[in-house]
DNA sequence: GGCCTCCGTAAGGCGTAACTTACCGTTTGT
DNA sequence: ACAAACGGTAAGTTACGCCTTACGGAGGCC
């Protein structure tokens, strides 16, 4: 169960952002993500494992590859998640500044 | 101009995750976000720096004291961007999906 | 079976982020 | 004007995250 800190932990990285953005163009097999990058492939490797962890990528064997892809499923949790964060968060400044401008009006 | 990597990597740290979220409960100055905290005031002091910077929260003097709260527009910002961060991924891997399915049915 | 490809993991080095204490400027109150 | 409250900053330590190299296991191909 990925908690949304996760995903923000994950995602504050900038190289592992860079890898999660290539996994987001399409699915692809670990040496291919990293090919092209300026980390080496177990550095990348690392990184998918911190995204799947937080639930934004999944992966699938075929043959001897990994092939990595976006995970939907946990993207939206997250997004709803963090939705929902920023909606509370503005709510609850919007009513104390209400408040405020109450008490002395 | 704050980015939203910034913002991300703001949001990554625990501790400042959770000072985040007592300045958005209601406007507070300093002294008091730290006091109930596990870390000393410097160190709240430096998290909310860090979240200023990312537009996350802003601040406004009141006598000697410096009322933090939760900066709208930074948040509706990197709200935003992320929101369409989303979109765009979730969009790629469906085409993704489809272009796959389509190249052998 | 032997070999090669692909990838995950362990171990260690290294930079940096996070925390502490100490200090200083600013503002308020008496 | 002096003292006290409040908070930002500097300096130093420590812990942790990221990267590398080295290794091993699982699967395909001849």
């Amino acid at each position: 169960m990925p908690t949304y800190g996760a995903a923000l932990e994950a995602l504050a990285d900038p190289t592992r952002r860079a890898v999660f953005e290539r996994v987001a163009e399409r699915p692809r097999p670990v040496g291919e993500l990293a090919a092209g990058m300026p980390v080496s492939r177990p550095a990348v490797s690392q990184h998918l494992r911190a995204l799947k962890d937080a639930g934004l990528v999944r992966d699938r064997a075929v043959g001897t590859r990994r092939i990595y892809e976006v995970d939907p499923d946990g993207i939206a949790a997250v997004r709803a998640y963090l939705d929902r964060f920023w909606t509370d968060t503005l709510q609850s400044f919007a009513a104390a500044a209400e408040a405020d401008q109450e008490e002395r009006p």
